[in-house]
DNA sequence: CGCGGGCCCTGTGAGC
DNA sequence: TGCTCACAGGGCCCGC
């Protein structure tokens, strides 16, 4: 399901209703998949820890932790595909596919609900920071970005979604950062110029702030902590509009396929 | 090491 | 109406 802008508002807006919260204790359901540490290892992490704070590192949600006499310890949360973060009073009834359900001493859960099983959570062992797998796309500098396609013969399009290079970026935001630049995803990462990376830097950053600002892209079902849509799926300019004509220059969208997904371009607007 | 393809899962919607 | 099939925002693992 999400990407960077819907990790970010989920995080966010988990962040602010249980920042401070105790955890009393930890329900783990009978699927391994989820899991990407053990259950002992979860419930002892997590069992009568503090909330310090709920933030988003790459397309990972990492809950800071503190237990009394411990040092400093968090979750990560991978939503995967169809993975959701839900603050829920205990009452509510818990929905299918929830697979780790965090008690909050106030009377409130946190569930993660992922029917696909694609999504993740673990435990990281304390004292460490959980640093993700790449760079953070919205803070990178123009110089560090040009570096990582460097002798790249990979489409450019397979590149941004590297998670190992960059982490946050998925499907949507690769081709709608594309397009705003101007630029095939095909086109091999290594040879594209400077002054064409420094536009996709700059494209892709403005996509993903204003894709923040609206709560994020809302394809199919996706919701955040609230249950609220996100909105930035009306500006997708390529994704998921095969067909349709380009809002530029009125020839239609394609579909291809790069990097094992489906990806969306302007054939006259981007070279 | 870099890269491409297969695979892991369930739910949904298009098409017949 | 009901069934089948393709496809979905991700990422790991394998072989080349």
């Amino acid at each position: 399901m999400p990407e960077l802008p819907e990790v970010e508002t989920v995080a966010n807006g988990v962040n602010e209703r249980v920042r401070g919260a105790r955890i009393d204790s930890v329900t783990i359901g009978s699927h391994k998949e989820p899991l990407k540490s053990t259950p002992v290892h979860i419930e002892s992490t997590l069992t009568g820890a503090r909330i310090e704070h709920v933030r988003r590192v790459g397309k990972t949600i990492v809950m800071d932790i503190k237990q009394h006499d411990k040092k400093p310890a968090q979750v990560t949360i991978h939503l995967g595909m169809t993975g959701r973060l839900l603050v829920s009073k205990r009452d509510v009834p818990v929905p299918p596919h929830t697979h780790v359900n965090f008690h909050l001493h106030d009377g409130r859960d946190i569930r993660f609900v992922d029917p696909r099983r694609f999504g993740r959570v673990g435990v990281v062992d304390e004292g460490t920071t959980y640093e993700g797998p790449g760079k953070e796309p919205l803070t990178i500098s123009a110089d560090d970005f040009a570096a990582l396609f460097k002798g790249r013969k990979t489409a450019i399009k397979a590149a941004l979604l590297n998670q190992s290079l960059l982490h946050g970026v998925g499907n949507i935001y690769a081709d709608e950062s594309l397009f705003r630049a101007g630029i095939r995803p095909t086109r091999h990462a290594g040879r594209i110029k400077r002054a064409e990376l420094d536009t996709l830097h700059a494209s892709l950053q403005a996509v993903l702030k204003h894709a923040i600002q609206l709560g994020g892209s809302s394809v199919s079902d996706y919701v955040d902590a609230d249950g609220v849509r996100g909105f930035f799926q009306l500006e997708h300019r390529v994704y998921s509009r095969t067909g349709e004509p380009c809002k530029d220059c009125g020839k239609p969208i394609e579909k291809i396929v790069v990097g094992g997904r489906s990806t969306h371009f302007c054939k006259t607007c981007q070279k």
